[in-house]
DNA sequence: TGCCAGGCCGGGT
DNA sequence: ACCCGGCATGGC
């Protein structure tokens, strides 16, 4: 048996050789990130690209604007993303709190301490681990593993972990296993969102092609 | 054409 | 403490 962050490793590289480098998040400012992450709970990206984008147009893709906005008419905007109103009323509870925390200010929240700015996520309504980690990663650049639903069904597909396994245990597989490097946990999430994506589907138990097929 | 998508919450047991 | 229904659009 060989070591776990040898195993660790090995996956990223086949993943890696396979996909080649994601370069996410697909967006273009942090404050983008944080509205995509909170778009995307079950949902396909593609849709939220659209909801994002009728944002752009409409030239509302910044904290005050958001903030200013009515509840329903941006359900309105938003609708393509999928849960509409759930969602609306989630990005408004985080605009809230940045603009009257910190000034609409992302940078202001990012300078604070790690596992504070977490725990503050973490008590808004509508924001749960992944997108909070995804938030922290992703717009902060801090180091922290993503997990997801594509994360799980690899792992436990390939016999890494056992079907009981929780969001934390998952993440701290990775998170002390591998260096604590924003760059890499970056990738290495995409990654598996890639290998979901294309061969590791929920209907297809067993991935033919998947560069992860006879891994161990 | 169904099934599924880069979750999370709240209520019931 | 778990379990489950609800939330909803659009792509493949």
């Amino acid at each position: 048996m060989k070591d776990i962050s040898k195993i660790l490793e090995e996956i990223y590289n086949r993943l890696f050789r396979h996909f080649g480098p994601q370069g996410w998040w697909p967006a273009k400012t942090p404050f983008e990130v944080c509205v995509g992450a909170i778009l995307t709970q079950n949902a396909s990206w593609k849709n939220v690209e659209k909801a994002i984008n009728n944002l752009k147009e409409k030239n509302l893709l910044d904290p005050f604007k958001l903030y200013e906005l009515p509840l329903n008419i941006l359900a309105n905007i938003i609708k393509p993303s999928g849960f509409y109103n759930i969602k609306a009323k989630r990005l408004k509870e985080f605009i809230k709190f940045l603009v009257e925390n910190y000034e609409g200010n992302l940078e202001k929240l990012f300078s604070k301490n790690l596992n504070e700015i977490r725990k503050e996520l973490l008590n808004l309504r509508g924001l749960g681990k992944e997108t909070v980690d995804s938030i922290l990663l992703y717009a902060g650049n801090f180091p922290v593993f993503v997990v997801d639903t594509y994360t799980y069904r690899i792992l436990n597909r390939h016999y890494l972990i056992p079907e009981e396994s929780t969001y934390d245990e998952i993440q701290e597989l990775f998170m002390e296993n591998l260096p604590p490097d924003p760059k890499l946990f970056n990738e290495y999430h995409a990654l598996f969102v890639a290998c979901g994506k294309n061969y590791c589907k929920k209907k297809t138990p067993i991935c033919e092609k998947c560069p992860l097929k006879d891994l161990k």
